[in-house]
DNA sequence: TTGAAAGCGCTAACAA
DNA sequence: TTGTTAGCGCTTTCAA
């Protein structure tokens, strides 16, 4: 059996108090005790029990991450914000796939609720706001990161998609491209239609007609990517196309390879995404960035905010996207490869 | 206050342990009895306490995840399997970035030491030995997984990469090269110097000479990847060259681009990795492809078995590398990317 | 089939 | 500055 603070108080010939100050930094207790302390937590080997501790304090210093799946470098670097964050702060992380499935996301909110963790950071499932309304009105923190549902209000942390697909629009139409396509995903919550809200306001400010024909949504895989754009392409050619997904961008480069169509210069191309490796290998695409990472951290850091007690109405928080500057057509070369690859 | 399990037995007119009982699926209550007792659940909306259940119990239904960072889609596949498995089973994971620096891992293991969970599947880092066994002589359960460290007796799954380098080697020596560069990753520990093994071991198996000239090392990052394959081919111009490392891979293909080589015909390359966007966008190379997810599922579920109690002696299990057919020179044609992109 | 008592390891509240 | 007492919410053990 490993040594309790019960152990460490006998060999230190403290009581259990003063082991339990000592260890958090808690009022004031002599050095010479809190070296006695120190020491005989040191020989023991000691590591308090965060559940006891937990169970008693109300506070378990852990956090619930509830996202589609971690198999997506989106996604995980969102994560990897939250839980650099978390880290910072002595927390600890559970990790939760919802596979955007409302029932899963509810199983998981279940266990996180049992499990006693401070708050939640979650990318929301489209079915998913009764379930989560219901776990905040348990007093649990929640703050919603990358999509924000309509009637759950917490605070959310996103990127400026609507933005971010409007500068790819107006790139591609400063170009001097008015066939413009737009591929993206097919749901009603955000971000998804923001992008395509994006493109239509901008394509309708320049006064260009927009061809119903040239919409297609689908949902976020490279497939689909693949099969809309081979569908788009047997009906027409357009002169750009404006994607509003990276796993649909990824998909769609290919149906274009395949049609024997070099980017930029037979077709252009502009894409919001998080994919850095899209960006390595297709130097050729004006390209919406999302900040994952930030949004990621953002998010971490208002859900702490708000487990310390900040009681101030919800912020919905947009982070601007980076749209990158327009490559020249011919110019097909690479930058070189980051880590983030 | 949220219900607790005395609220629910008032309310049910039973006592606590039957609650208890009805609740853990535990021994013999009586059918209107268990009724009962659901109902009062029902309509208090209670959510049984984890952690006072953990507390008592000494099980805490969770489990540590400890790899080099969750930004990274290899690791990430890994961690997918690993929750799958653990899902299936009602358990939480807690995810922890060890960044590859043996002082974080060790806060880590600590923080998972401290919420008492129950096993941890850990990616080791190379200085880790030490604080890995002070943490499996608390009887912690732990499976490595991907890589193994000499000095640390635990179950490990990993995948054959000595059998996958030495696959893409003879490969390339089938197709007539001789001259094979080699770029890998610098580390004395399993699996890069698998990589490094199988390749001369096939070389020297061939009889062909190595030169050392053609064997370069360094850090499992694309900026490495670029500047080594850059630096190879100031020197010489190999007719192949084997890659141990996928982000190398994408580093090394980036300064073929910009050398002006195309793969396959002006030089062939054969790489051990686990990006699917490279598969997506490279479909000319020749690869030996890691099961990450498997080695994620198999290592959880080897867990779970000495979770339960399983007390024969570690087992270190390597999984089969899948390595492609070579393709034909001149034949770039691109496969379909599926949602694994 | 059900219940009463004890206690998991810790911290909060109060007292000295 | 230190200690005593009580109890967090649950499961285990024993008894009925």
């Amino acid at each position: 059996m490993a040594a309790t603070m019960r152990d460490v108080a006998e060999r230190a010939g403290v009581s259990l108090v003063t082991v339990s100050r000592v260890i958090n930094g808690h009022a004031s207790v002599r050095p010479v005790t809190r070296a006695r302390v120190r020491r005989a937590i040191e020989e023991l080997q000691y590591v308090p029990d965060q559940l006891a501790s937990s169970l008693r304090s109300r506070q378990t210093g852990t956090l619930g991450l509830l996202l589609p799946t971690i198999a997506n470098a989106f996604w995980t670097t969102i994560a990897r914000g939250v839980e650099d964050e978390a880290e910072a702060r002595g927390y600890s992380v559970f990790l939760c796939n919802s596979d955007d499935d409302p029932a899963k996301e509810s199983r998981y909110l279940d266990a996180l609720l049992g499990r006693r963790v401070d708050g939640i950071v979650v990318v929301p499932t489209a079915g998913g706001a009764a379930q989560l309304r219901r776990v905040q009105q348990r007093q649990m923190p929640i703050v919603q990161v990358h999509r924000r549902l309509d009637d759950l209000e917490t605070d959310s942390i996103r990127a400026d998609n609507r933005s971010g697909a409007a500068g790819l629009t107006a790139q591609l139409l400063a170009l001097g491209c008015s066939r413009i396509a737009f591929l993206g995903v097919e749901t009603t919550i955000s971000p998804a239609r923001d992008c395509l809200g994006g493109y239509k306001a901008t394509m309708a400010e320049a006064g260009v007609p927009i061809d119903p024909a040239l919409i297609l949504l689908g949902r976020a895989s490279p497939e689909t990517g693949y099969a809309l754009m081979a569908e788009l392409l047997r009906k027409t050619h357009p002169e750009a196309i404006c994607i509003g997904n990276g796993r649909l961008a990824v998909g769609a480069l290919h149906a274009l390879r395949e049609a024997g169509l070099q980017v930029p210069d037979d077709i252009r191309v502009g894409t919001v995404h998080n994919i850095a490796a899209l960006d390595a290998f297709s130097p050729s695409l004006i390209t919406a960035v999302q900040p994952a990472y930030e949004i990621g951290k953002l998010g971490a850091q208002r859900l702490f905010e708000r487990i310390a007690g900040l009681d101030t109405p919800p912020v919905d928080v947009l982070l601007p996207v980076a749209v990158s500057a327009c490559p020249l057509a011919g110019a097909g070369e690479a930058r070189i490869p980051t880590a983030a690859d």
